[in-house]
RNA sequence: GGGUAGUUAGCUCAGCUGGUAGAGCAUUCGCUUGACGUGCGAAAGGCCACAGGUUCGAAUCCUGUACUACCCACCA
């Protein structure tokens, strides 16, 4: 029986939540015992959603609890259907949101991103979306989201960080991934390019800059400046005072003004008398010949305002018009001819590099294609004119500036122009401010900027106009509302055009329906426009770029503003540049080895093979047994300790054979396989007897997709191989590969390293030391003498030290290319010294000072000892762990560490590093891995040398992640990659349930993504196979009681959690759907969540009264069947409601039509069945009487008791059913206490469906 | 500039296979011993934006207009 009183939804939910999931009903996999249970169905059809990941941080709000509604909703429908439901939760690390959200939080606690390192921060952060994400996930579950929880994932997820870097590296051998210069979004705050989709706009009121580049030479070209007004010449005649057609006025008017007289004419000054002290008026001139003067008559007006107005429309329209405001401006000022412009930007103005012009515009046709020179702020600079279309003759003046650096509209009519607007100047930096291209300007913020040249224009005469109300819209960041900087960069972009292209095919031919219908049409629209997608950001949280540089890797800008890229020393001028620069894979090329795999012949296998093998690391001769005589399986056996994956194999004579097998049956990626004189593979069948087996196995055809790059190096006089057979044999068979003649006799049985071929030599030095370090400690100072201690103490060298020096400089070796030095006397002195031999540039670089040693500065260890005893018994005369004062350990090995990082990339092969002792024992720790007491005993003496090998051309990762959006763009495959067998259940989802405002981030995203994926995995999978979903519901948005969006800044948002508490889930996940439709926005408010709380409350004692009436029929209701009863009309139109209801329903619910169901069902049990037919019958149901006697006695009122007893049972239930997927835990309390039979579901959520 | 949606009761919205309009809230009146006042019964309130068309019949389909909201692009 159910408790008296009204529904108590807070402690019912709390229990039933806590069946639930005790029972594990949320997995797709939970088989009952009850042999009714939908969960025991044979053959089940599998049905999906994979559930947009809310941000880990975040709190859940309204927005996503109403997704979660529908999306449960339609889960728990198709449970009840006998369907194998899988709604599969998730959490997003929200990239560049999370990353300012957790600096802030790192603020607080005074700390910082640079502060804590790349790892550490990623760490920290990690640790924080997992914690937070708790909260989210506890969320969830209250609002009775019957979702897989134990599938649920991150998006940083080890497994799927793999799957989403795995995508980027097929994107970019598809050539669907490609690194290029584009003018990109920049937020100068959060120090990131960002996609046009991060950004919005903000209307702003700009001051709009009309000033002017003014000729150099004024009269020469501005004499041909002709001025047509609406396309015809004016002709003014200056005898009567009229234009030639007989009108007294101009062929255009002055703004709204109409009646100005004309009173001044011709060029000469007859009637400058008349004017002379009133004249307020406008002075054009139209051409060399004359001049118009206009008076204005009226007086009531304000004259300045409005000829500013009319100065404004003469500059707009009659461009190259030369205008004067008497009172305002003197004359000489603006009879310059030149070209106005208007900006509101004219910081950016150093970047031009043309004008551009409408093509039919004809106040500007004879300019164009010409070049011209023209006074800039910073002198004199030339430009050409060019026409594009993308230029509005009726905006501003007609003419603009082309700035392809900072302006996206400009990159794009210089990309059409690239010979007069190409290369492009950027004239501001990546933290907002102006650079070396800006002059005096250089340093200023562009806002200062802005500022600065507004008062310089205005006195160089430079400013035409100035318009304060100038409205426009200017691009912010979304997440930190920082003005954009568009900017040239070089990022990663996604080739969207293909993968469009195909999204757009498959919602055209039907395999992903979208709903509602017109929000197809933004998604084709979406599917048709072009785009430059750049998928990385400058930041740390997300998905390293899993690309790798050759060498430190920048951008810079030129001498003339220019952007360029820098790999290593090599500069990058064109796509083909980066050939051998980068290297896409997740896996770290810098621990990529050098396998030597040797033949059973000469000496390159038997005696070279094994001395690069020692001399270089990483480089390893793969032992072989029975090398003499080696079969296939004795190189089997040698290889299979190593991970050949992806690394670089030399391979000899026999070995080439027996590693091509290798890879061949392993299935083995190969980043470079070198074969050096492989004969026997195409030659020597016949006469190698010994090795058929290996060579019948050969299998060539697998080598192009196994190995990145192929080379086969071969002698042209071997007595085997001859050149002809190369070119017919091999060639034919390996046309891909890389041939490499070695001109010489057989090299490879020669005993003469140095013959060893150059090319080999390249290959083993990518991961071999090619920077020679030499360090020198200083020579003798009197301290050193004394036992003082000195780090930072500047003393000089003592005569012994001096002498140590010169006597030192006589052994060097001359193949040094630079000396790099502290900067402290001892060593600088030391330095000067040996240089007197070598003649070489002298480097300071102050990471290289001894440390800072604190207290201890100045002394001997004993004095040392005496005046800090404490200090001094923490620390030992030859290491100092504990210093109070003064530099750590740790620091001076970080600045180290920076310091040959600095000198990998510096280009030096040969430094010769003088420095002192402390500092030499660090280089000396990192570079030989030994902790500091390990080093301490080896102190080098003064001027002591040291050798060191460093490799130098290293690989470098780089620093950026990728968007957000690329990841979650692949979120159904990635999701469905990670459990075995997942994907081919589930995959494609039915059903994509989100807010139609994210249709243009996500879904469209999802579906570039997905289908490449899918058809990568498997490339049979058909259409149908590829979508990841076969329908996209979206929801319309919640809004607040008056229409508007709720926001946190707004404060109009509904807490839905104190609504659940209020009002109970039920009620409010009701809220949600009730009435509302697919797409369209709707608004939530107290009152709709108190009235469905009503109608939960409604069920709950309607289902009371039904459970207090049959109590008495005990199993007999439940084992009576229909067919027996007698019904009355009442109960035959009970019964029809109620089964037409659950018809309508099914039908409402699978055409996604869920707010009228709600609708439909709210009306049925409420306005039928409770109001209407539990009314009716009463009578027949009670037993007594108002005064208690006893009534419905006779066997037949028995008879008519039962059948309605036996229809309020079976009406109820069914009611409950179709109201669970709405309604969820009320239903379930109150089916938990209906009579049942014995192998009826345990739970409603498996129980049948009425239909 | 391109696109999408909307315009129905005082308010918020349903109604989209065409058959003289519905709900919630609000309003008015009445009802309280037996599931429920988080209730029951009743009432009032709409030429379904406008104009054409198709049809026996249009809130519903078509065309156009007006207004509103939103999205995309652009704004030198």
């Amino acid at each position: 029986m159910l408790p008296k009183g009204p529904y108590q939804p807070q402690s019912t939910e709390e229990e039933i939540l806590a069946f639930w999931l005790e029972n594990n009903f949320y997995s797709p996999e939970y088989k009952s015992e009850k042999k009714l249970s939908t969960s025991n169905q044979p053959d089940r059809e599998t049905f999906s959603i994979v559930l947009p990941p809310p941000n880990a941080n975040g709190n859940l709000h309204l927005g996503h609890m109403s997704g979660y509604a529908y999306q449960d909703l339609m889960g728990r429908y198709n449970r009840m259907k006998g369907k194998k439901v899988l709604l599969l939760p998730g959490k997003d690390h929200a990239g560049i949101l999370t990353e300012v959200v957790f600096e802030k939080e790192l603020e607080k606690e005074g700390l910082s991103k640079k502060a804590l390192g790349r790892e550490e921060f990623y760490k920290r952060c990690y640790d924080f979306c997992i914690k937070n994400s708790e909260n989210a996930r506890r969320q969830e579950k209250n609002i009775g989201l019957s979702a897989d929880f134990d599938r649920e994932l991150f998006t940083l997820e080890p497994k799927i960080v793999d799957e989403v870097l795995k995508a980027f590296e097929l994107m970019y051998e598809d050539k669907l991934v490609y690194r290029d210069k584009r003018i990109i979004n920049w937020c100068p705050r959060c120090q990131s390019a960002l996609a046009d989709i991060d950004t919005e706009f903000k209307d702003s009121q700009s001051p709009f800059y009309y000033f002017k580049y003014a000729f150099t030479e004024p009269e020469t070209d501005a004499i041909r400046l002709k001025n047509e007004f609406n396309g015809k010449v004016i002709e003014w005649d200056f005898e009567r005072n009229s234009t030639k057609e007989g009108s007294d006025r101009l062929p255009f008017s002055f703004g709204n003004y109409q009646n100005f007289e004309i009173i001044g004419i011709g060029y000469g000054d007859e009637q400058k008398g008349k004017l002379s002290g009133k004249v307020i008026g406008i002075q054009m001139r139209l051409d060399k010949n004359f001049r118009l003067v206009v008076l204005n008559q009226e007086t009531e007006i304000d004259i300045k305002h409005e000829l500013d107005k009319i100065f404004l429309f003469e500059i707009q329209h009659y461009a190259g018009a030369h205008i004067i405001l008497f009172d305002e401006y003197s004359e000489d000022r603006f009879y310059t001819n030149g070209f106005i412009l208007g900006t509101v930007r004219p910081e950016t103005k150093f970047g031009d590099t043309a004008l551009a012009v409408d093509p039919d515009d004809k106040r500007y046709k004879e300019f164009v294609g010409k070049e011209f020179e023209v006074r800039t702020l910073l002198g004199t600079s030339k430009i050409n004119v060019i026409s594009d279309n993308a230029v509005d003759e009726s905006f501003g003046t007609g003419m603009v500036k082309v700035t392809p650096a900072h302006s996206p509209e400009d990159w794009d009519i210089a990309k059409r122009h690239p010979d007069e607007a190409f290369p492009e100047k950027q004239v501001i930096d990546f933290n907002g401010k102006m650079n070396h291209l800006a002059g005096k300007y250089q340093g200023l913020s562009v806002k200062e900027a802005r500022k600065a040249m507004l008062e310089d224009m205005k006195s160089a005469g430079m400013l035409v106009y100035l318009d304060e109300n100038y409205t426009n819209r200017i691009r912010i960041c979304e997440r930190c509302k920082y003005p954009i900087e568009p900017l040239i960069s070089y990022q990663w972009f996604v080739d969207t055009e293909p993968l469009k292209s195909e999204a757009k095919r498959l919602v055209e031919e039907g395999f992903t329906d979208i709903m509602p219908e017109g929000k197809k049409k933004t998604y084709m629209q979406w599917m048709e426009s072009k785009e430059d997608w750049c998928i990385t950001r400058q930041l740390w949280w997300g998905y390293r770029v899993p690309v790798w540089y050759k060498g430190e890797h920048s951008q810079y800008i030129t001498e003339t503003g220019e952007v360029k890229e820098k790999i290593g020393d090599k500069i990058i001028n064109n796509p083909e540049d980066y050939n051998g620069l980068i290297y896409v894979g997740h896996d770290n090329p810098n621990s990529r080895k050098t396998y030597f795999i040797p033949g059973k012949h000469g000496y390159m296998s038997r005696k070279i093979f094994p001395e690069i093998a020692e001399k270089y690391p990483n480089t390893i001769t793969v032992q072989v047994e029975n090398i003499d005589e080696p079969s296939q399986e004795d190189y089997a056996n040698g290889l299979k300790d190593y991970d050949l994956k992806n690394s670089v194999i030399i391979a000899h004579s026999m070995g080439c054979p027996a590693i091509i097998n290798y890879i061949s049956e392993n299935n083995t990626p190969i980043e470079k396989l070198v074969l050096i004189a492989p004969k026997l593979i195409f030659k020597e069948k016949d006469r190698a007897k010994r090795y058929t087996k290996m060579l019948e196995d050969l299998r060539l055809d697998k080598l192009e997709t196994l190995v990145k790059e192929l080379v086969i190096i071969y002698s042209d006089n071997d007595e085997h191989v001859t050149l002809e057979d190369i070119s017919e044999s091999i060639k034919k068979q390996l046309p891909y590969a890389k041939y490499v003649l070695q001109k010489d006799a057989d090299h490879f049985a020669t005993p003469e390293l140095d013959i060893f071929p150059e090319y080999l030599w390249e290959v083993i030095k990518d991961n071999g030391n090619q920077l020679n370090i030499s360090v020198l400690r200083h020579g003798e100072t009197e301290y050193n003498k004394l036992g003082k201690f000195h780090g930072i103490t500047d003393i000089e060298l003592n005569e012994t030290g001096r002498e140590q020096a010169h006597e030192a400089k006589e052994k060097l070796g001359a193949h040094y290319d630079v000396i790099i030095s502290s900067p402290l006397k001892r060593a600088r002195q030391t330095a000067e010294i040996v240089n007197e031999k070598l003649g070489l540039k002298i480097i300071e670089n102050d990471l290289l000072k001894e440390r800072d040693f604190g207290n201890l500065e100045g002394l001997t260890w004993e004095e040392f000892s005496e005046q800090y005893p404490n200090e001094a018994s923490k620390n030992h005369i030859d290491f100092q762990p504990e210093l109070e004062k003064g530099e750590r350990i740790e620091d001076v090995e970080k600045r180290l560490r920076e310091f040959i990082n600095w000198l990998k990339t510096s280009g030096y092969k040969n430094p010769l590093i003088v420095t002192h002792a402390g500092v030499i024992r660090v280089i000396e720790r990192k570079l030989n891995n030994l902790t500091p007491e390990q080093s301490r005993e080896n102190d080098p003496k003064n001027l002591e040398l040291r050798n060191y090998k460093l490799s130098a051309a290293e690989w470098v990762q780089d620093e950026d992640v990728l968007d957000t959006w690329f990841s979650s763009g692949q979120w159904p495959y990635l999701t469905l990659m990670v459990k075995e067998g997942d994907f081919n259940e589930f995959y494609p989802s039915q059903v994509m349930e989100t807010g139609w405002d994210i249709l243009l981030f996500w879904v469209t995203r999802m579906m570039l993504l997905n289908p490449y994926r899918a058809k990568k995995l498997n490339p049979k999978r058909t259409d149908e196979q590829i979508v990841p979903f076969k329908s996209v519901y979206l929801h319309g948005l919640v809004l607040d009681k008056n229409g508007i969006k709720m926001s946190k800044s707004k404060g109009n948002g509904i807490d839905p959690f104190e609504m659940m508490q209020k009002y109970g889930t039920d009620a409010l996940r009701y809220s949600f759907i009730k009435g509302n439709s697919a797409g369209q926005n709707y608004r939530l408010y107290e009152e709709k969540v108190s009235s469905n709380r009503n109608f939960c409350n409604k069920i709950w004692n309607a289902s009371k009264f039904v459970l207090f009436n049959i109590e008495d029929c005990g199993e007999k209701l439940i084992n009576t069947n229909q067919t027996e009863l007698n019904f009355t009309q009442e109960d035959k139109d009970m019964l029809e409601q109620i089964d037409k209801l659950a018809v309508e329903t099914t039908r409402r619910l699978d055409e996604f039509k869920f707010g009228i169901a709600a609708d439909e069902l709210y009306e049925s049990f409420w306005h039928y069945f409770a109001d209407v037919y539990l009314e009716k019958i009463k009578t027949r149901l009670y037993t007594k009487d108002r005064d208690g006697n006893a009534i419905n006695t006779s066997e037949e009122e028995m008879k008519s008791r039962f059948s309605a007893q036996w229809l309020i049972l079976y009406s109820l239930e069914t009611y409950l059913k179709l109201l669970h997927p709405f309604i969820p835990f009320l239903t379930e309390k109150i089916w938990q206490s209906l009579p049942k039979r014995e192998e009826e579901s345990e739970s409603i959520m498996y129980s049948e469906w009425p239909v």
